[in-house]
DNA sequence: CTGTTAGCGCTTTCAA
DNA sequence: TTGAAAGCGCTAACAG
């Protein structure tokens, strides 16, 4: 038999409202009494069920989930995180939207103030374009108690509930840690980025630059710069530029195009890093023109920002941390099949 | 409102029990009725309440793990994917028992066998110390409606309902990889095992020999034994065995005693490759005396496994592949922090 | 300060 | 072939 509210409020001869008031101290119960209880629950070893919770409760809690769009593949990913999580949740009347939100910032800020203002969300989880002008947004939010969470990238003085996503600068000392041990005696690194020059590119050259000043032996590290506006010439320009390096460092979203730049050079081919895995890098991987790239598990990932949701608006639990960093994940030719899908 | 199934039978004017009868196929009910109900519950885009249903069938289901005791810190890390899996579906009446298996196969055919007869339990998860000597009692008791599923290590003639763990072959593959991208023009490798030749050293040996037959520029692999009972004669003899060589793969659970011995080389120290992560290895990382270390996430491996289980039991649901293979995961100084405990 | 009662969404008799 | 009723473990409103 299971051990429930009413086996200890038998045992000692009592309600079980009254059990319940004890258990969840909602005062107003004889102190001798609540001993009495809590002596009973210990000794049955009573655990409350929390199926049974949420049922009686009937709460209906929903979030909001504010993601880009692009990449497609990394943000499908989240989304089986997040579904994942939700499979035993959502009877406990947990629910989730996922609003997608393009390119601009003034389209993330319209539709977060939608959310916001609609009524129809207790919290939010936000992927913010850009942390700095979302402080604001976010903090007043915040204040008028509709938590929010950030995610993936985070707006650290917002007053944000907390952050679940990488540590960029880390990802970047391990694209050094990397490029330095899959090349030999000559180290002639360049690392390539593009104008957006966003807050989590700055911090993985940060990291990139940092590995390779603690380690005397690097020769050189070329910054190169993408230009969006003009991507086949300046891809065409970064093939130039990186004939004379051992290993190129993709620290933005183009490490398919800049493989395809390598693989038509002759001879001299750098060791290739970068992040995240599509289709064609998976192809790149096994034909190995990318030597590795760091991914961080969306899924995980995913899952992990609906627990944090879940267990602060229905459990009243806060997150143990501020930051909650994933596992950045290194993938070669060897291990990319578990990566795909 | 939420949509229940109460919501469904009131719009069609009859009983909740009915409704109830369709959407479980129990029978017994006219076959327009039967329509009516699941057209009504497709338009009302019902699902079924898993908290609800659970605890009105006071259904209870226990099942016991039975894992090995060593390495210690790697059944830690899979106890915790348990425990973390359970969190939820223990409320729903599904409860797990760790039993520890001592060194000995008789010992585990034992524990086996008491579970089994016991009565007490509903299935079994079981990391067989060996796969084959274990074929006869698995398969009778699965006969007997006692399903059983392997663990870590699998047991594929006994028809156990499926496997999770990782492919070992792909290990080796993958460590060949790794060896073979950590070095340079010179490829000279050693892989060490022990005298136990376990199923999955075997395993390991033919993937990352596989791998050095398909890549033409391995000069050799040399196949090196270590002694359980003279370990550090062995040791030792393995220092000097390794000399003349390029990178070392240490297929067998002693990667951090070999390391030491790494150490203490004066010169032309190879590129060590091993398995899993403890403390003594998360400082050979941080030492560059081991390069990388290959690592199978055991959270998620246990917490698979509890999923698994669940479902076969409680929701009659087979699991959809037989053998349910994890992430291999490369791990080297620069991430080995995200996989401390 | 404590007990009674009804009900959450679902399943399971039992009766019709 | 269908319905009524009770109950799973817990909570909430109301009464005392």
């Amino acid at each position: 038999m299971r051990v429930t509210a009413k086996t200890i409020a038998k045992q000692l001869n009592m309600s079980p409202a009254t059990v319940d008031r004890v258990l969840h101290n909602r005062g107003g119960v004889k102190p001798k009494t609540v001993n009495k209880v809590l002596a009973k629950a210990e000794e049955l070893n009573y655990t409350p069920n929390k199926s049974a919770s949420f049922l009686a409760k009937k709460k209906l809690v929903k979030v909001a989930f504010v993601l880009p769009e692009y990449p497609e593949y990394f943000w499908k990913e989240i989304e089986r995180g997040i579904d994942n999580a939700l499979e035993d949740i959502t009877d406990y009347g947990f629910h989730v939207d996922i609003k997608k939100t393009s390119h601009t910032i003034e389209h993330q800020l319209e539709t977060v103030h939608t959310i916001i203002n609609s009524g129809e969300y207790d919290g939010m989880v936000i992927c913010p374009k850009d942390g700095v002008s979302l402080t604001n947004i976010i903090e007043s939010a915040v204040n008028n108690d509709f938590p929010i969470f950030t995610f993936n990238n985070d707006s650290p003085e917002s007053g944000r509930i907390s952050y679940v996503g990488a540590n960029y600068y880390d990802a970047g000392k391990l694209a050094g840690d990397l490029a330095s041990k899959f090349t030999g005696e000559s180290k002639r690194f360049a690392i390539i980025i593009d104008e957006a020059d966003t807050y989590q590119m700055k911090q993985k050259r940060k990291g990139f630059e940092a590995f390779t000043l603690e380690n005397g032996d690097v020769d050189f590290v070329k910054l190169l710069r993408l230009d969006n506006q003009s991507m086949s010439a300046s891809l065409e320009k970064v093939r130039q530029n990186i004939a004379d390096v051992d290993s190129v460092y993709v620290a933005c979203g183009a490490l398919a195009e800049v493989a395809e730049q390598v693989k038509q050079m002759e001879s001299n081919k750098p060791v290739l890093i970068g992040h995240d895995l599509n289709d064609a890098v998976y192809h790149q991987l096994q034909e190995d023109i990318v030597t590795a790239t760091i991914c961080q598990d969306p899924h995980y990932q995913g899952s992990l920002a609906v627990r944090l949701a879940f267990n602060y608006l229905m459990l009243d639990k806060l997150p143990e941390k501020e930051d909650n960093v994933v596992k950045l994940e290194i993938v070669t030719k060897g291990n990319a099949k578990y990566y795909l899908n």
